[in-house]
DNA sequence: AGGATCAGCAACCTTTGGTTGCACATCGCT
DNA sequence: AGCGATGTGCAACCAAAGGTTGCTGATCCT
């Protein structure tokens, strides 16, 4: 059910710093690498980094105007994104639940049993 | 929003390795280092390194029996996680679409007034 | 007892996230 | 036009994480 696509995108989406990259391009509409390390614990170049990381799995564009380059989420692949995570999150769940399940079959199989002991 | 805990759980569920133990281990119940390396691309040692990562971050938990060390799935934990992997991607998606509604409103303000054209 | 199997180090390699330092382009102001 | 200020990109370097091989030690089974 996983497929290599997916590993780019939670990769992508594992690291803090770019998470909350995500959240502040998603807050301000838009911003640079410069803009964005100054509301973030790390340099400058980092974020550059995480900028292209995050380009390449498709989240953000970069768009070049003037001397700065101005990022902003793609708003298509980015919901296309989220609603692959929900997703894994849904088939997790779901299996939690059946196990859930059996596990109250059992439980009522050896409610119905009474315990062998050995007497 | 963030906190700090959720840190250690998105970088342990981020892994593709990680992340297929987890699938295994939810399908089987349970299982060790070489049984889950049979089934991964990976070294048994690798797959002991992710299991303590995945121990550490409590999702699973492994069990000495005999020469043999056997993890399971913590349900409890691991259901309280994907809980919260769901409320990020619930959050971006409420962002995602109050922009969304945002841009709708100015697109109504734009057909509204029409274009400043420079005749 | 003794071979087979399983886990747990330890050393080492590669990739990734992070830093500093520097060179280059663009903006803005006199 | 000139020049400092600002923003970007590239390269070298460092530390941590993911991965490998090789070995040792414990347990099982016949």
């Amino acid at each position: 059910m996983s497929t290599v696509i997916d590993d780019e995108l939670w990769s992508a989406v594992g690291d803090p710093i770019r998470r909350r990259m995500l959240d502040l391009l998603l807050a301000d509409g838009r911003g640079t690498a410069t803009t964005l390390s100054e509301q973030l614990p790390v340099t400058r170049q980092a974020v550059a980094k995480h900028l292209g990381v995050l380009d390449r799995a498709g989240l953000v564009h970069g768009t070049a105007s003037g001397r700065e380059r101005i990022y902003a989420v793609d708003e298509a692949q980015f919901a296309r994104a989220v609603a692959q995570l929900a997703s894994v999150g849904a088939a997790w769940d779901a299996r939690l639940r059946r196990i859930r399940t059996i596990a109250e079959a059992i439980q009522r199989t050896r409610d119905a049993r009474p315990p062998t002991d050995p007497s």
